[in-house]
DNA sequence: CATGAATGAGCGTTCATTCAT
DNA sequence: TATGAATGAACGCTCATTCAT
């Protein structure tokens, strides 16, 4: 890089959407590990990988924008979908259904994000205000509400939370063997699956 | 063209587990990427990564060959542990407890089993004889069986089979950021999550 | 073509004033080789290495400006301590802790003239109206003077010169790895050591 | 590198001696900065510039190798001319007459040592067992040593070590400019200017 | 007078693989 | 069966400089 490329004028902020746009395809089609600064800026039709450079600091710096733009994306999605939801049990169901569904609309920006989570080169960590952890974060705090609320039964809320997004976690990759899977099938069949595994019954202990 | 490297004489066969342990090593410790032959040479003491090469037609005979070695070992304990149990819901418990344990015992080896699995580079599927699908496969067996018998209630096989893997593949992974987890105590939760999940119960139509 | 920066007007000399100063405390701090346009532009605070090609044709003649502005200041230093001395063993001493103590107030004007000076990438001595050629001229002519008046015993005043000037020009890498050196104690002993060194004594022959 | 070349053959060991000759050559004339690994490969006429990444681990070991051998004959060049001397006056002596006629029979190693001397990029220390340091440490042991035996009057040792020191330093820069001056008579003249300079003489107080 | 954008060349390093015994 | 030597391609990155306003 030299000394400090705008990312605050018109045309900069443009050739970096282009750039991260390029680099989501590329680690869609390609994964992770082929895709070089060569590929992209092949798909990009940059003349030289020196635009890449030039555009951003490294290439954590790039991958760590990808990461900040489909999470907030992704972010600004699940805040509307969960939000409408008035009790636990129908947020854990938004949850599922809006994850699903995001998925769904937006394939390769999920497999892009999947395949930059499990490849942890760089601090990604200290790029993106909202990753993983967050994730796995907001839907323990819904099974935990639950819990509280009594609307679900006694169960350890990280093991869970960990079950239920690893179940969505893994579509990216499912979809990639079978691209043709019905996902609102699939999201409904996550729905019923979470709702009895998690619901409390009658004379359960609160 | 080369004599072809016999994996069929005593030396032989001694030099090529002795190169497939120190992969499993070198995956498990510093992931798929970062293990170049350079680096399984340096492990495993041998002067020269042509050691490697020699015995090995190539990096994607070599992933292959760890595979074969873990899922080979993985299959018979998990045959010995489902075999044992008599209906589809004591299958599905031994298969759960039966994978938890294994890789609870084997932590190195799932690691690595899991980043092959994430890094499809070559086709894998033409070396080893038993795959994830085949993983999925025995899983998806057990649930239909219990449809049949109306142990269980009516799902997707297929779906149920995916959350039920994909909740002990993450395991190696949770397992680096988490090396102290209670593992029994996390198949305990599995074991009673999805037997709620996947139930039938009175009233329910086969 | 580009219109030729101009030098000559006020805002553009404060500008090449900005970069030389830069220039210099990056030298200073980094050494000439991880001085690049960039890091002077970085520490200058420009938003882009543009404005240095701008008012420099090139590196070379910003490295020439740097020589030019830190050899004028020390230049004018010099024959001002230098022309008060009557004899040439007075002036020899003047020149020594003249230089020394230049040295001592401004040690990064003085690293950096060494760096420049050690790495001759272009040719400088074509845009430097004084260089080190002058400055070994200038005590050579105070010690062949010595030699004339008979102060001065028979030596070659090249050689002589070069000794002194040497002992003098590796003060600035000195200081790097003792920083605390006491210059005033050193300029001291350089003044015993050269007075002994070339003065006449007794009996010698001129 | 991949794992660890042999430095331990015949064949490899006399790579390792031509690409370091390479080095040498190189730095000579083009001095430390215009010395990569493609213009060494060049000069030493190896086919491409992997050859030396695989015979040394990077451009700090290459480098370190360099200074090893030419310190090490160095080393006991001086060690033979200095030992013969009695007292510390002659070591002095021998000291200069050894140093500058090793560097007029080694121009181009003595000007690869100095470059590389210049260059602090890694952690040269660490490599070489005699380094510029020892080399002052050296020469201000003869001058110590003299000052208590009587020849030597009252100085610094370490400035008077630096003083002498740096004024064969520079010899090999000198040599640029100057490629045929006569050494033996630079010689004589530091001997004489040295001698004047730290002899004791009579009425001294020790 | 100023500057964001762009560029081709070069850097040291690592890769899996092949050659020649 | 084994191994040291060698290789071309690709990697991310930095360089001083030029283009186009």
């Amino acid at each position: 890089m030299q000394v400090k490329p705008g990312g605050h004028t018109f045309t900069g902020a443009a050739r970096r959407a282009q750039i991260v746009a390029a680099t989501i395809d590329t680690i869609a089609e390609l994964g992770y590990n082929q895709t070089s600064f060569a590929r992209i800026a092949e798909r990009a039709g940059l003349s030289s990988t020196r635009l890449i450079s030039y555009h951003f600091a490294g290439k954590d710096e790039l991958m760590a924008a990808v990461l900040a733009e489909v999470l907030d994306q992704l972010g600004r999605h699940m805040a509307e979908q969960v939000s409408r939801a008035g009790d636990a049990r129908g947020r854990l169901r938004a949850y599922i259904t809006g994850l699903v569904g995001f998925t769904a609309a937006h394939r390769d920006r999920m497999r892009a994000l999947m395949e930059i989570f499990l490849h942890p080169q760089g601090d990604l960590s200290s790029y993106g205000p909202e990753d993983d952890r967050d994730a796995l974060g907001h839907l323990e705090a819904i099974l935990r509400e639950g819990q509280e609320r009594g609307e679900f039964r006694a169960f350890d809320p990280f093991v869970m939370a960990s079950v239920i997004q690893r179940s969505m976690d893994a579509l990216p990759l499912l979809l990639r063997t079978r691209p043709e899977l019905d996902l609102e099938a699939y999201a409904r069949e996550l729905v019923t699956t979470f709702d009895l595994a998690t619901r409390a019954r009658p004379g359960d202990v609160a």
